[in-house]
DNA sequence: TGTGGTTGTTTCGGGTCCGTTACAGTCTGG
DNA sequence: CCAGACTGTAACGGACCCGAAACAACCACA
């Protein structure tokens, strides 16, 4: 399936989300934030952050760091592996599938009115 | 014109074109800035400090420092209005209309794909 | 003329993020 | 069993951003 989009149409709905999220109450995550978490919701299990570092081409304290900071909001949590205890699994949560299922909405709503 | 977007293609579109955004080489603006880049871009000039900050539900210091890194990416220049030398007006440059450009293909291309 | 209200900017203290580097825990093959 | 490779994380210094408040330039109307 194909979606044809004109450069302005493209900026619009880009625009129209960006201004949704920023006018948002939550605080905003930034590109990375948005990027890690859609790649954990998005791809399948299992996610370590060596995985996630190579995906978005940044180090590896990065990653951790954005954990970090989506794991407060309990957007995402880490768990060992208990198979090689070196790695760290990162894991969905409730709260992280709401905010997503919220941003698609956004997006959906502004592109069914363009 | 109405384009019709499931939850799985808005949230994977929106990965692709946050880690597009990410991987690129060129300092990764924050949503705010790009929503303000948007903003004068799409909307009609004139735009002031003032009236952006009210669009986007922010102070008026965050427009300030958003225009001062983007003045130095050259993405955006400032101008005293002659008429009312309180303002400041905020203009569009080469650099930013070709950033937009390439925004708006990755959006497209990315949403063709979907 | 001058005073009050408007503009955008600066300053302040506190927070987050960055990349590099150094580190601690864990596995693995000799 | 242990040296080396591999995980993720912490520490560091610098840059940026935030909101609130103070500030400086400017206008407008009494």
């Amino acid at each position: 399936m194909s979606v044809a989009l004109s450069t302005a149409q493209s900026l619009t709905l880009w625009h129209d989300v960006a201004l949704a999220m920023v006018r948002d109450d939550e605080p905003d995550l930034s590109v990375r934030q948005v990027c890690i978490l859609l790649t954990i919701y998005l791809e399948a299990p299992p996610h370590t952050v060596r995985d996630l570092a190579r995906k978005l081409g940044v180090t590896k304290p990065v990653i951790t760091r954005a954990l970090d900071t989506m794991g407060k909001l309990e957007l995402v949590s880490r768990r060992r592996d208990e198979k090689d205890r070196r790695n760290v699994l990162v894991q969905r949560t409730v709260k992280g599938a709401l905010y997503l299922e919220r941003l698609a909405d956004t997006i959906g709503n502004h592109a069914k009115s363009l």
